[in-house]
This record gives structure tokens, sequence and C-alpha cells, in this order.
DNA sequence: CGCTTTGTGAACCGTCCGGTTAAGAAACTT
DNA sequence: AAGTTTCTTAACCGGACGGTTCACAAAGCG
């Protein structure tokens, strides 16, 4: 993991439309115009996005007569939660206390995640 | 958490220089120059630096004589630690078992973190 | 073949970004 | 008071970013 790589994935992610997009592609593969139907933006505009999501390699895409379906591709996720694990001692006071975490990791679990 | 300050946090984290910042913070605090010193850089660009981690709310500033001291702030780093959790099932397969993800973090917990 | 659908490419535009230099502010030192 | 240290502000520059429009390529369909 080079830090370009990391470079790449948080400037891909500094962008509302592409996280949006990200969270869309967790339900599963949609085509480019499927992606951009909730945007009031030009098809190209969403095009660009994808091409910034590809090059950080969140995104992957094949092809599927006219389609060009995008997939998630999550590895560069993990490498910014490896990034963040190395602070969280920083904003979590309780850390040393594992069992705290794990509660609130599990309550998290039980809320359904409309949003994705 | 509003969308903005993910975007403000993102944006931050995009640039190495600022991401090394936050390293050498996690040591302690420091004054401008002590984290201008290992960069090829002048100060005022080192400046700039800071003053957006301070708007995305990564640093915090403070004052002793002519040093403005600058603090890590890690609580924005929690917001995108959650926002990765979302996606952890897309690179850890074996997510729906949540014992192995814990596992694995006590694994974690084990190794001791000589770096901060 | 010609038309429609789906998506990309190219050129352009205004804004923001990351850096510079030069100047100035704020606090300590002598 | 004068000078030093520390840091910020202002102006500028080149390049990247996020969007647009227009043109076109590629695949399916009448």
């Amino acid at each position: 993991m080079r830090a370009s790589d990391l470079d790449a994935t948080f400037a891909a992610l500094a962008d509302p439309t592409r996280r949006a997009i990200l969270a869309r592609l967790a339900h599963g593969e949609a085509s480019v115009s499927e992606l951009a139907a909730p945007f009031a933006m030009s098809l190209p505009a969403i095009s660009k996005h994808l091409r910034v999501l590809q090059r950080a390699g969140l995104i992957s895409r094949g092809r599927n007569a006219q389609q060009r379906p995008c997939r998630l591709e999550a590895a560069p996720l993990r490498a910014v939660a490896e990034f963040t694990e190395h602070y969280r001692r920083f904003w979590d006071e309780s850390f040393d206390r594992l069992d705290d975490y794990l509660r609130e990791l599990q309550a998290d679990e039980k809320k359904p995640r409309r949003k994705h």
C-alpha cells in the first residue's frame, strides 16, 4: 500500500456524489445511467466521477451490451479503515476496554442502514 | 455529522503532508516550526496545511508565547472509521459472523502499536 | 441500413489547491 | 527601543477539479 494510493482513495471519497455512488453500489452492480439517475447532473459528469473512482480502485467495470456496469471494489476502504485505527485511541477514551467497543459495534449492527 | 463535514475530512486527509502532520501530532503537541521541519517546504505552505486540518476539525491550536502549538483532534477520524465500517463486509468475507471480526480485533489489540 | 440507447471524449470555463515570495504581526530578548 | 523569533497574511502562479455542451462511438433494434 503506497501513500499515493491513500491519496487517490481519500481524494475520491472527498466528493459527496462519489460517496453516494459507492453507497448505491453497495446494493449491487449498476449501469452508468442508473447511477446517474439520482443526480441533477449531466451524464459526462457522472462518467468523470466513475473514472475517478475506478482510478482509485474503488470500482471495477464490466460490459453488458451497451451498458458498462459498475461494481464496488472495497479493498481501498480497508486501507482507510486501517489508517483510522491508528488514531482510535484518540477519540475513544475507553479503547483499552474492548467490551465497550464491541457493544457499540453490535448496536450499530442492529440499526437498519436504509440509506444504502 | 453532516456530509460536508466528511467532505472536509476526506479532502484534508487526501494530502500526504497533512497525513504526516497528523502522524507527528499523534506523538503529542508540536509547534508549527517543529511540524514543518521534516518537509522541504516553506513555512507558509505548512501554515496553509494546518489551516486545512483545523477547518476539518482534525487539529486544535493553542498559544504559548510566539508558538502556536497544534494538538490532534481525532473526532472526525471516528466518522471516517464509521463510514468504512459500512463497507467492511465487502472486503471481509466473514463479516456476517461477528465473532470472526471480534477475534481479529482482539488480535490487533495484542499487537503493540509502537508507532504512536 | 438507419435509428435509438448508452456511454465516452474533447474542449471549455470558473474555482479551488498547493506551492512560492514578500511583507507584517505578535511576543520574547537585550 | 531595537532586534529576533515565530507564525500568518497577501498576492501570485500553474495545475487539478467539477461541471457544462457538443460530437461521436458502440451496440441493439426497426
